[in-house]
DNA sequence: CGTTGTGAAATGATTCACAGCT
DNA sequence: AGCTGTGAATCATTTCACAACG
C-alpha cells in the first residue's frame, strides 16, 4: 500500500458520490472508459478537478486511455463503503419513513433496513413495504441481535434528538436524519442531514435572485 | 440602499437556512435577541462567519446588543424569498410524491402544492393528500393558470430528465430534484436537488473511516 | 499521441483582530 | 462594556501547466 495520506476535502468526498452515479449510468450503456474531461464536463467540473479528486485515494487512471469505468466503480464503491452490506432501522413510519422503506435504491447500495419501529400504539404492528411495525422498545434487542450499523430517523422534530440519544446508545454507528434539527452527538457517530426546507429555500433563494443576482457557483445538484 | 454588491459564497445561502432554522426556533420560546457567538456555537461555526455570512446581505446588528431575532427572522425570510408565496406541482404519485404532499412544513415555508401529476393511467383520479391526481396532459394549463413557479420532480430516473424539460417548456422557474440524475437545463432555471442515495454514501464513508480516518471537517448537517 | 498525476499558482473561504457604535 | 462589521491574514480548494507514462 502506497496510498498517500493527505486531507481529504469532504467537498471531494460528495463528489465521489456523482462520479459513481455517472459511472454507474455509463456502464450500463456498456461504456468501458471514460476520461477526466468527459466526466468533469457532465458535472460542469474541470478535468483538473476529477483527477485530483480521484488521485486523493489512489492511481486509478491509465495516461492515454483514461479511466477503466468497471474497475473505478468497483474501487470508488470500496471507497465510499457501499461494497459492504449495512443493516439499517428506520426510527419512524409516516410519511418519511414509508417512502425511505419502498425506496428500491436503498438496497442496491448495500443498505437493507431490517425493521421499522414506531412508538405510536396506533400503528404498532401495520405491515409497511413487509416489514411489520415494531414499538420503540425492540430497539436494543435489535441492533443486538442484526448487527445495525444505522438508523435512519424520520420523526417529528421535537423528539429526533431525543431518538438519536436512544439510537447510539443502542450502538449504531450513523444515522440519516431526516428531522429539521441539528443533532448534537459526540463525534464517533457518523451524522448525515437531508432537511427537505433548506433544499426549497435554496431553490427559493435561486428564483428569488432570477435575473436579478449572480452566484458564484452553478447548481448545487 | 447602502447594500455592498460582493460575491455571496454558496455555502454562505445553505449557511442561512440553518440559522434561520435556529432563529425559529429560538423565536418560539421567546427569547428576543441572539448574538453571533450563541448562534455559531449551535451550528459549530465562528462568531465571525455568522456575522460574514449575515453582513452578506445588510446591516442587522446591533453593537452591544446582537440580533434581534424577530427582525433578523424577517430578514432572512425576504432574502431566502420565503416571505412571498410560491405554487408548486408535484410530478409523480409514487411514494416520494406522497411523502412531499404530506409535509406539512412545505406550505409553513410558502410553498403551496396546487395539484400533483402523473401519466400513470393506474392512479390518475386517486386522491392523495387532498388532491385529485391528475395526468401530464392538464401541465401547461396548470402552470398558466395558477402562476405555478416550481416543479418538484418526483419520478423515476430515466424519465427525469424529459419530465425537467416539460415543466422548463410549462414555464416553471425552479426545479426541486429527487431523482438521482443530474439535470441539464438552462441557466434561466434554478434546480436543487436531493439524492438519498447521495446522502447515504456519504454517511457509509463517515462510517467506513470509523476511528481509521479522518476527514477534517465535521457533520455536514 | 492523448491523458494521467501532481507541484506551483491562483482563487476562494474562513478566521483573526480591532475600530467603532450603542 | 459588549458586540457588530470588516479589512488583513490565514487556511483550503481549485485551476494551471507540464513531466512522465502507456
Amino acid at each position: 500500500m502506497t496510498s498517500s495520506r493527505s486531507k481529504i476535502p469532504r467537498a471531494t468526498v460528495k463528489r465521489l458520490s456523482l462520479y459513481l452515479r455517472e459511472l454507474e449510468s455509463r456502464h450500463n450503456q456498456n461504456q468501458k472508459t471514460i476520461n477526466s474531461k468527459q466526466l468533469g464536463d457532465v458535472l460542469s467540473l474541470t478535468d483538473a478537478q476529477v483527477r485530483k479528486d480521484l488521485a486523493y485515494f489512489g492511481q486509478f487512471g491509465y495516461p492515454g486511455v483514461g479511466y477503466r469505468i468497471l474497475e473505478l466503480i468497483e474501487n470508488l464503491r470500496r471507497i465510499l463503503g457501499t461494497d459492504r452490506k449495512w443493516n439499517a432501522v428506520v426510527i419512524g413510519a409516516g410519511n418519511i419513513g414509508r417512502a425511505i422503506m419502498a425506496y428500491q435504491r436503498f438496497r442496491q447500495k448495500g443498505f437493507e433496513v431490517v425493521a421499522v419501529l414506531d412508538n405510536d400504539r396506533s400503528v404498532v404492528g401495520q405491515v409497511i413495504s413487509g416489514h411489520h411495525v415494531r414499538p420503540m422498545s425492540d430497539l436494543n434487542d435489535l441492533v443486538q441481535q442484526r448487527d445495525v450499523k444505522i438508523g435512519i430517523l424520520a420523526v417529528p422534530a421535537p423528539v429526533a434528538q431525543e431518538v438519536a440519544d436512544q439510537l447510539i446508545e443502542a450502538g449504531v454507528q450513523g444515522i440519516l436524519n431526516f428531522a429539521p434539527v441539528r443533532l448534537d452527538v459526540h463525534d464517533a457517530v457518523g451524522i448525515t442531514s437531508v432537511d427537505f426546507s433548506v433544499a426549497l429555500e435554496q431553490l427559493a433563494f435561486q428564483i428569488s435572485l432570477g435575473v436579478t443576482g449572480s452566484l458564484e457557483e452553478e447548481n448545487d445538484q
